[in-house]
DNA sequence: TTGTAAGCGTTATCAT
DNA sequence: ATGATAACGCTTACAA
């Protein structure tokens, strides 16, 4: 007897390659057993579907929470080929224009019983690809991305096209004209805050922008468009390009700036890290803001922390997930068979103490 | 004949909730036809254990490549009662904290072919019993978490510990002892910090805590013991507590403490943005930092950014994050059987402008 | 070395 | 209103 025993659990073992398998699933069969009905009428009553009368739902649901019985979403999805699953893809989550981004995806998805995988491709087409085969293999329903545009980046697109898996970029990748697109619009925030201090009186309004950037070049032509609309001059010497980002960048620029014959009497750095190191720049040559200089951002992340607490163009990273999602969602469910969407949403200008009236003598 | 296929049609429709829903999956069966074998030899060759000719497994490679074959990894976990997917839970992915160590953990599990959901659970308990459902459902390998102690918690707990699905603690609950659990020595981060100080020549030193936070007890005691190796005097009158971990809460205290008529001559904020509330007041009372006041913070956010730059003490979220992974890896794979780890990870001071000694009238 | 076939836990069709 | 049963696409024991 004990031998017998001892065999049988030979072969167990043989299958148990991972010890931890132990198979403590309860399923639709054990239900409908202890509830003394068919698997079908189970199923029925779980959720599906389906006539069930109310002293059967009532009887199965109970079997169920006794023997604490969790529908198998696997088993779900092989049958009827769906998956409830979603991917968001970033260059980093730690980024937090992403995680920002990353969180208002999750709190539609999650309410709408879908999980998301988060993906971080990092900088790597190596990387990008492994994701691509994975989601694929996963059969996702739905993927976001926040992509710069690249090779690998054009592959996956192209792949789930042809899958028919639908594909949305939050504020990723302009190449594409076929996939829906939700982006900040960068051209009217430029615009807004340029205007902005052109109202307040300024007129020599430096542009702290960044080289080989899309987003430099869109933020550059709402600057300039701010000039045209209100009739006042533009002067492109005031326009100067970092090599990126960095706060390194908006110090150094910053300096250049203030070693000018006629300084401006306001700046708009590309973000508040730059922004940062532009405050540094202006300390260290005795001025102050924003009696001296008005000083804006962009991103609004740190900017009520700086010392000015920084006035700065709030980036719309909730609303992009939001509305992300949601047309994922709706092309998910086929509800919109429409075209590509391009949507395009506000940024907001978020005033705080870096910004003034010029100077009497500040004008040009 | 027109009002027949309508009918039909109509049942169909019933069916088809979701339109699209097209079936433009290869499988393996195509893949076996095409290549002239048949799907078990396919599945050896797709990388299943198995002997395989080294010819029929390039006859198989080439049929998949032209048809694009992926392998249909629901169908795969329905069959080996396995999943490559883990969850990671936080209250919140916005806060760097939080996302740095998602993004480690992404890291490597992404190298170990596993996907990571993420979870927002946000604060509501509803919501991470919800969560709790579909992680079951989903039947994940393994779930991460960095949530403060509450009943839905202990409740996640309990339930997959009893379905044997490992669990690790990133930083969150010290409540379960029978979790694996990986944090931040806090102790040590505070103690350290408070030594460096006095062993540059401080012994006022002020403790801006906060109420009801274990991290703050854990620091205040890590503080205590500093005064205790070193053998110099504790003045508990310099510990003072606020409501929060906010920027107010470090203006405030520091206010007051600046109010005294023996201010220290050296403060420890317990987290950078309550430092920059430092700060400010120490700035309006017309002080300079270091040479009036030291001053340092913790988490090393945004230290670099502010002026001067701060003093802080950098808690390893990516190690903590690299850990939980490679011990929930290790159960999941059955590698490690033995009793819940406790890891305990160091904190590092990173040294910038906003500590000096004391001035020669500052001692006690 | 390869093929056959059973079964993973559901859902959906059909019959009752 | 309920039950029987065939699939979904894969893995794997076993036969050839």
């Amino acid at each position: 007897m004990k031998k017998k025993e001892s065999r049988d659990n030979t072969r167990n073992n043989d299958y148990n390659t991972h010890p931890k398998r132990r198979k403590s699933n309860v399923t639709i069969k054990e239900v409908a057993s202890r509830a003394g009905v068919s698997t079908s009428t189970v199923g029925r009553a779980v959720g599906n579907y389906g006539y069930v009368s109310e002293q059967t739902r009532r009887k199965v649901l109970k079997a169920m929470k006794e023997i604490g019985y969790h529908p198998n979403a696997i088993a779900r999805s092989l049958k009827t080929s769906r998956t409830q699953t979603i991917a968001y893809l970033v260059p980093s989550i730690t980024n937090p224009f992403f995680s920002q981004i990353a969180s208002s995806i999750e709190d539609l998805a999650s309410s709408h019983e879908c999980n998301l995988i988060l993906c971080n491709a990092g900088t790597k087409a190596d990387k990008l690809r492994k994701i691509t085969t994975m989601l694929l293999e996963h059969r996702v329903a739905g993927v976001i991305h926040s992509l710069p545009s690249t090779d690998a980046l054009y592959n996956l697109v192209e792949i789930f096209q042809n899958r028919h898996v639908p594909i949305v970029a939050a504020s990723g990748s302009r190449r594409f004209t076929e996939v829906d697109r939700v982006t900040a619009d960068d051209v009217q925030g430029a615009r807004d805050v340029t205007r902005f201090l052109i109202e307040l009186g300024h007129s020599r309004i430096a542009l702290l922008a960044v080289k080989n950037s899309t987003t430099s070049k869109l933020r550059t032509q709402g600057y300039k468009e701010a000039f045209q609309q209100t009739g006042y001059n533009l002067h492109e010497e005031y326009i100067v390009e970092g090599p990126d980002f960095s706060e390194d960048s908006g110090y150094t620029l910053m300096k250049v700036l203030l070693g000018r014959k006629r300084p401006p009497t306001a700046a708009v750095a590309f973000n508040d890290v730059m922004a940062v190191g532009a405050i540094r720049a202006i300390e260290e040559e005795g001025l102050s803001i924003p009696k001296d200089i008005s000083l804006v951002g962009f991103d609004d992340t740190i900017a009520r922390l700086t010392q000015p607490r920084l006035t700065s163009v709030a980036l719309p990273m909730g609303e992009i997930g939001r509305v992300a999602i949601r047309i994922l969602l709706d092309r998910i469910e086929g509800k919109d068979t429409e075209g590509p969407k391009k949507v395009l949403l506000r940024e907001k200008l978020i005033m705080r103490d870096s910004t003034a009236r010029p100077l009497a003598g500040g004008s040009l």
